[in-house]
DNA sequence: GTAATATAGCTTTTT
DNA sequence: GCTATATTAC
């Protein structure tokens, strides 16, 4: 077969392993992408497998979708009968299957952190919890983890020691019930749900588990407790279960991964078959090299060091700037100097990847002045963006009225007269017959409890809606809905120069959904509403455009670029404060090792002295990581120790060009 | 009782 | 720089 011939002998081990558990602990580059897809090929190909038996995971949609791609061109259209997802799609798809076959609503809604958060604080408030004493970010955090722990309320109660986590319990208790009476789920839900219902259901565990003969987990290094739980009750009947990683490239500890997951494999699946993937394609010898020689100062870890027969190629470079400005135009005159001197480097060719999404401003407005064409994936989001927020609210209220939460949301916006007063009263109705709140109001109006029409005309327009909602197109009826509830106009006699923008930004949206109904013609609102909520950041990049992309470094895993700069190599920013604060920088350092495997040809490496932060300026201490390279593959040039003069031009150049 | 306006507070990474 | 909360105006 073809695809089998492009591998190495291990690779090709790893691809037509027969049956049994398999891990395959795949070094940065080392074609691991190549080996997943290679591998069911196999499976349908040559083993004749059926494809709707093979289930593969993935970290996020675009890793899914080019395993999609990958797949259509090596066997075509069965890949439409695979399922390929993350394992939140995964979840989801069980639960609703799961939802129809007993009879239930199927028409879920899937909360995200800021409506997680917003019902912490309902409930908060409910229960008489102070912010000031308790912030309710801290007791959405412990939540989360419990989840990601697969810890259900009652099990997180019986485990918690400290008042902080005993008010997390209390919360979490009813923030259950809370989500359940709403018909929504969490992404937590999502797998933990899941979980329950093959734990308790023996015919449903035996349908899921028959059902998937063949199981094939991307970045399995980064599954948390719920996801590796999942994962064997899924492949607890055939064990094909094939898992791919890289514990040294582990950089989502803070949400619950847990290396155990990976290291200790062999002790769940003692027959397992290993296989160490340590040939790198991707990278010249000095990047390979300075990057082994960073990850080499973690104590936790597998003994493994990758290594490439690619030319040595440049040293790394690395560039002390004056602040984070200069560190920019570092950036900036480079891609100009190397797309000038090497007429095949195009502007897509170049990354610049960063610890927190705050520093992209810098590059953005550089870029944008000097005119370089740049993409920003991920960070201040589309869908992030008040307006679509409060137009997709009013399209999780109607298509489920159960949502009291986007009920809420929506009720007074734009501003119709139903302020707290008339809420509060409502939300005793709720209170005193356990009902939604849409419910509520509609008894509220139906009793004649508001002496104006104000509410009873809201809740009238409000009816119509749900009516309309399965007959029109998903865009046509968006676009009703912002006429209907008068949020276009709220916006247009806005004279603001944002509400302009905003205005644009739902001609975007509603454009968006048009888009999406022409290639899913049989979508409902809901499935777009959820697509929408299991988007990812990553999801984001696309390389077809000829552009700098700006990213984390975080979203930037899995991917790869001829020319990387990893920028704001200082103590307190990479190594994060925090992180040196909890002890995590070995997590860190990985992080740091995934930037520097990114790149193919060359790395930059930069930092700033001073960093301005907030009001003031601070002057930084570069990076342990960077003196953590070997100097042989680094070329290093720093500012010269008496810069102050330099200090003070750039101080006069700062006044004179804010 | 509700809407518009001023102020404080925060900004690690994200399915 | 931008959003949730506190204060003031209608």
């Amino acid at each position: 077969m073809p695809f089998l011939r492009s591998l190495n002998s291990l690779q090709l081990k790893a691809a037509t392993h027969a049956d049994g558990p398999l891990l395959v602990l795949a070094g940065a580059g080392s074609g691991k992408t190549r080996v997943l897809t290679s591998r069911i090929a196999h499976l349908v190909k040559n083993k004749r497998v059926a494809p709707s038996s093979i289930l593969a995971v993935t970290f996020t949609n675009k890793a899914a979708s080019e395993i999609r791609e990958r797949l259509t061109a090596l066997i075509g259209d069965k890949t439409k009968e695979m399922c390929v997802g993350t394992f939140h799609t995964a979840g989801l798809r069980i639960l609703q299957e799961e939802a129809t076959e007993a009879g239930k609503k199927t028409k879920l809604t899937i909360f995200d952190d800021e409506e997680q958060l917003l019902l912490v604080r309902l409930i908060m408030s409910e229960l008489s919890l102070d912010e000031k004493d308790v912030p309710s970010k801290m007791i959405l955090y412990e939540i989360n983890l419990a989840k990601n722990n697969n810890m259900g309320a009652a099990e997180y109660r019986a485990a918690s020691d400290d008042s902080l986590s005993r008010t997390a319990a209390a919360v979490y208790e009813v923030y259950q019930k809370k989500l359940r009476a709403m018909n929504a789920v969490d992404f937590g839900d999502l797998i933990s749900e899941p979980i329950r219902l093959l734990e308790s259901d023996p015919g449903v565990l035996n349908k899921y588990s028959s059902r998937f003969r063949y199981i094939l987990v991307d970045e399995y290094q980064d599954t948390n407790r719920s996801q590796y739980t999942l994962t064997r009750l899924l492949a607890s009947k055939h064990s094909n279960l094939c898992v791919v990683g890289d514990p040294d490239q582990s950089i989502y500890g803070w949400r619950g991964a847990n290396l155990k997951n990976i290291l200790n494999f062999r002790d769940d699946y003692p027959e397992a078959v290993v296989i160490k993937l340590e040939e790198n394609y991707r990278s010249t010898k000095n990047i390979l090299s300075a990057a082994n020689s960073v990850i080499r100062n973690n104590s936790e870890r597998l003994d493994k060091t990758l290594w490439t027969a690619n030319h040595a190629g440049d040293a790394v470079h690395y560039e002390e700037c004056l602040n984070e400005y200069q560190e920019a135009r570092f950036a900036v005159n480079r891609v100009r100097k190397i797309i000038t001197e090497n007429p095949t480097a195009k502007y897509r060719d170049f990354v610049v990847l960063y610890r927190t999404n705050t520093q992209s401003r810098t590059f953005e407005e550089l870029f944008f002045e000097e005119g370089i064409p740049y993409n920003i994936v991920g960070g201040f989001k589309f869908f992030d963006r008040r307006e679509i927020k409060d137009t997709l609210s009013y399209l999780k209220a109607i298509t489920n009225p159960d949502d009291s939460l986007n009920f809420l949301r929506i009720i007074n916006v734009p501003p119709r007269g139903i302020g707290r007063a008339a809420i509060e009263k409502v939300h005793a109705i709720s209170r005193d017959f356990d009902l939604s709140l849409y419910e509520s109001f509609r008894k509220a109006v139906a009793d004649s409890a508001f002496s104006r029409g104000g509410v009873a005309e809201f809740m009238g327009i409000f009816e119509a809606m749900r009516q309309e909602a399965g007959e029109l197109p998903i865009h046509e009826f968006t676009s009703r809905v912002l006429i209907r509830t008068g949020y276009l106009a709220f916006w247009s006699a806005k004279k603001t120069e944002d509400a302009d923008e905003r205005l644009k930004n739902l001609d975007g949206l509603v454009a968006s959904i048009k888009n999406y109904e022409d290639s899913h013609p049989k979508a409902t609102i809901a499935d777009y509403l959820n697509l929408v909520a299991l988007m990812s950041d990553a999801d984001g990049f696309n390389e077809k455009h000829n552009k700098v992309t700006l990213m984390t470094i975080h979203s930037a895993k899995g991917l790869e670029f001829p020319y990387v700069f990893l920028t704001g190599l200082e103590e307190g920013l990479f190594p994060h404060k925090r992180s040196i604060e909890e002890e995590s920088v070995e997590e860190e350092r990985r992080l740091c090792y995934v930037g520097m495997t990114r790149a193919r040809r060359q790395l930059f490496l930069l930092s700033a002295k001073n960093r301005a932060a907030g009001k003031e300026t601070n002057l930084q201490i570069r990076s342990r990581f960077i003196e953590e390279i070997d100097s042989e593959h680094l070329n290093k040039v720093e500012l010269e120790p008496k810069g102050t003069a330099e200090e003070h031009m750039e101080k006069i150049r700062r006044l004179l060009n804010p």
